[in-house]
DNA sequence: CGGTACGTTGAGTCATATCAACCATAGTGG
DNA sequence: CCACTATGGTTGATATGACTCAACGTACCG
């Protein structure tokens, strides 16, 4: 991991992405800020491999990054996405098990890695601290659980249109109306467990609705409320 | 809510299912054995519902309860199942929102509802609790992650064999090697997100491969590698 | 300049959903 | 006690969504 000029302050990206850090003393939050380790990587590195043993967290200053599983046939599953102020990689760290998903890089970002024990500590030992974090915890499982039912229930056709208002919602549109988050159509294919084609085809067939507007990768959100009609559509 | 004759002491129960309140001290324990309330349900009978808010979390001493969400077009998906020492409706309470699932008893129940006031005490003044309790979610987060793996890439029939793998090792079989959870038809398709016909179709295959045998809704594991074989199938 | 990754389109196939009919059982109310 | 109704289980016929395979275009990179 290359240090590199620019590290950001604990304190200013706490406050700034509203994270879980800002409930820390003073100095806790020194204490963090001095066995934190800060990096600088580019698109397509990986942070973490699934099975790996990952002895600390990753807290995300800039940049997006993909965190996702392998299934049989090595096909990826894309869980979800972490961007500035996420953490991510606790679970493993908290639950003692090996990392359950991998990580890759596709935004360009900073983050800083925070030692596992310090992260243990700090919920031990201040209960205001500890309650965010299982806050954060149950927010990231109610997301989870209504994935399980759209994906269980609902057609492809419906899980793309959903996702595509989600990335809207999550990640923001620039000025010209298209998403901030620039996919492949493969990864596209992954978050909703798809084959890529299908994924190409419905995005065309999205075109010809009106709902969209495609220029490579570059997707433009044109209805969003005819999304959402076609991302319920039994 | 009816009080029965019958309530476990808490003591005794977070020992025998090793649950999370186990690392209580004494003093704590005698509170929340003070200020929990024991409830028998019987089966069909319904906790709470999606959506509805709950100032408390339940704690389960003996029966089975389904956790469930309803989709759009009103079609249920199993979250998952809870049983003796699991603790459920601690997601709504510890977030602050109103529940994301509704609670049904499939087998009779005793449970003890135990107050967020009291929950959340605890998990701020006792780091060891609190870990635990962070260590129990990030568990079920960790299913949660693998389960939407399993949802997008198998195929229905790979999934039916899976859950009964799943099912047998979460509630075992009895002496003749029957499934001891019974569940309808309806049940088994809510759980892995297909028809009601789709599950009949497949469990009769499966009995004419020999992997199982049926008898209402007695299911009899006859091979499990079997099903493991066919659930790992592409 | 060739290689590699990404994107696109077409054709054929198959797993699964949907619709419909039917039987069995148990509970309900007159 | 019987008709009535609801619920669960089963089977068949049919429709179709989505996957797979294959071929080909394009862009970028060393």
């Amino acid at each position: 991991m290359k240090q590199n000029s620019y590290i950001p302050d604990c304190d200013d990206c706490s406050l700034e992405y509203n994270s879980v850090f800002k409930y820390l003393t003073k100095d806790e939050m020194d204490r963090v800020n001095y066995e934190k380790k800060c990096c600088h990587y580019k698109r397509g590195k990986i942070l973490y491999n699934e099975g790996s043993r990952i002895n600390g967290c990753y807290c995300i200053n800039k940049g997006i990054i993909k965190i996702y599983k392998t299934g049989i046939d090595g096909k990826g599953q894309i869980i979800r996405f972490a961007k500035s102020g996420d953490i991510i990689a606790y679970r493993s760290v908290l639950s003692n098990e090996t990392a359950c998903t991998s990580a890759k890089i596709i935004e360009d970002s900073v983050f800083c890695f925070i030692p596992g024990n310090t992260l243990v500590s700090l919920i031990k030992n201040n209960g205001e601290f500890s309650m965010e974090m299982i806050k954060l915890i149950c927010r990231e499982l109610g997301e989870a659980n209504s994935y399980i039912t759209d994906i269980a229930q609902k057609t492809v056709r419906g899980r793309l249109a959903e996702i595509l208002v989600h990335l809207k919602s999550e990640f923001g549109l620039n000025d010209n109306g298209v998403l901030k988050i620039s996919l492949t159509r493969k990864e596209l294919a992954n978050i909703i467990g798809t084959a890529t084609e299908s994924v190409i085809r419905l995005l065309s067939e999205f075109k010809n609705d009106s709902l969209i507007e495609l220029n490579a990768r570059q997707i433009k959100i044109l209805d969003e409320q005819g999304l959402i009609r076609t991302s319920n559509l039994f």
